[in-house]
DNA sequence: ACCACTTATGCTCCGATGTAGCATAAGTGG
DNA sequence: CCACTTATGCTACATCGGAGCATAAGTGGT
């Protein structure tokens, strides 16, 4: 009885706003993949590693980077092998974009999840298969009724954007990505859209994009996204951006500016389109202060 | 450039209620050590590892179980060959305690973060030794005196239950903790009070500690220490005796009432040395409509 | 029986915070 | 000059959270 030989793979998902689209780094395709590399003698640490890889691969650097989950199921490829996987959150400016790799919008991956504008895509394609899936076994339908309907927000449930994995996971096991064993073959109509990933790389995304949009709530790093100056507008679509969802902007600019998280650059961006709006500037010295006060958003506006 | 080779640990950080004591299950001393093991092929995945481990070296079976963090740093101990340390968070009633290992309690290993009612560890043996450290090099002063007055709330900030991690790292970084290479043979005294554990079985201790700190103020896992009937006072004693802190009774009573997690028994418990208290039981449904919710816990009763 | 003390429970006051909407400012392109 | 866009200021109102007062219903002691 001893330990099994393993060999440990960072996975990042790193994050960029590219315009008003949310997009994560991938390599490949297709399909596309997430930058990955492993463990070797001479990393000193798993941050650390990370970096490298994304650096190597990419030829980016990360500045925000955390840990975010580590996954080593046996049947998570066909191999018999075991790897462990630990994935790990970037967060950057695409700025400066002489790498390697593509932005990849994380709403052509996981389209269900953009509730900004339109939800087509969640009532016409998505909500019908759920529904169907939770039907499918009688035995089961009262239970996974529930489930749905708080995943997916229906039957009066509220939209909750940050349970991105949950409905991940409900759409694999129903069969509903093309990457379940379940969906062997399926044809595209009986699938969920949505572009697939190599091996369980989108599960990962999905695993960055909840903590994510559960972390925008608490701490304030939506400025790790952010150009060094930028309006409120600019602010505002971001987060709408990462949450999925359309933000009331008077009160949000209210609960920026209470927090003292930014300050005034004193100049103004014409651009707009309309109206010209301040520039302003992050304040860093509140990460000392913030560890856990954090960033508070205004719950969504109800459309 | 091939793949390290690695074996790869499950670490668990097993907590329960032991009378009005928060303890955590520990093996062998001194020092004493968390339960762990390798993982192995026939483990299914690294959660049912860390299940089997934890039965195996403890007897007891545990409930809820969350992946808290992965370690892999190279100096983590001295050897040369790299382990992978997984670490998960269990939480359990000691009830049947028929198992081995101890239940220790918390606060016996991490006494300053118990401000429950005598915060004299804090403020006499603890804070000292942290400004001093502060001061000692002029050039840092003013960045340690800003951090320092956060993580331990001095200086008119506030006190953060949550920030046990980084309490327990600024005092490694100081080598404050027996554990710091650089507090190599320092007299007890100066060195701050606590029992030792195992290589860094502290510092995941204190990873545990602040998860579950943060995460009873959002999702209702308190339920998961309680046994299946309790009175509301029960339940504030469990809950100051995570938060380390007290909690003002009416409002806690109002919070847990209004958001609907308890049912009435009909019952009465009269072993309260007081007025009888009713016995409530967790309303399990709200699980599953709860997962973002959370319960939420007024803050704390300033003194 | 009465008293001091303990815990449980009900209720109110008030300030902070969050939600929603109205109104105005200052640009753009026809 | 007008229609339209985005930016920004301000107010009314509901809700929530923090703190305290008051009462209920047990205990043990004299």
């Amino acid at each position: 009885m001893t330990a099994e030989v393993i060999s440990a793979e960072l996975l990042a998902v790193v994050v960029a706003m590219v315009g008003d689209e949310p997009c994560v780094l991938t390599l490949g395709d297709p399909p596309p993949r997430l930058p990955a590399g492993p463990l070797l003698p001479g990393h000193r640490s798993l941050q650390a590693a990370t970096r490298r890889w994304v650096e190597e691969q990419t030829g980016r650097r990360l500045g925000y980077l955390e840990q975010l989950y580590t996954f080593a199921d046996l049947d998570r490829d066909g191999s018999p092998a075991r790897t462990i996987s630990i994935s790990y959150l970037g967060l950057t400016t695409p700025n400066a974009d002489t790498g390697f790799g593509a932005w990849r919008g994380w709403y052509s991956l996981l389209p269900w999840e953009d509730t900004r504008t339109d939800t087509s895509v969640l009532t016409d394609r998505v909500t019908p298969q759920v529904r169907a899936w939770a039907d499918q076994q009688p035995s089961l339908a009262s239970e996974r009724r529930q489930r749905c309907a708080i995943t997916f927000g229906l039957d009066g449930n509220p939209w909750q954007p940050d349970l991105v994995l949950q409905r991940y996971e409900l759409l694999y096991e129903a069969g509903l990505v093309p990457e379940s064993p379940s969906a062997w073959r399926r044809p595209d109509d009986e699938v969920v859209p949505g572009d697939r990933m190599v091996g369980d790389h989108r599960r990962v995304l999905a695993t960055g994009l909840a903590r994510l949009r559960a972390k925008i709530q608490y701490r304030p790093v939506v400025f790790e996204l952010m150009s060094p100056e930028f309006t409120l507008g600019q602010l505002q679509d971001c987060v709408e951006a990462l949450a999925g969802r359309a933000v009331h902007t008077q009160n949000f600019r209210r609960l920026i500016e209470q927090q003292a998280l930014v300050e005034d650059t004193g100049q103004v961006d014409a651009e707009t389109g309309g109206r010209p709006a301040r520039l302003y500037r992050f304040r860093r010295e509140v990460l000392q202060v913030r560890q856990a006060a954090g960033t508070k958003l205004p719950t969504i506006r109800s459309r």
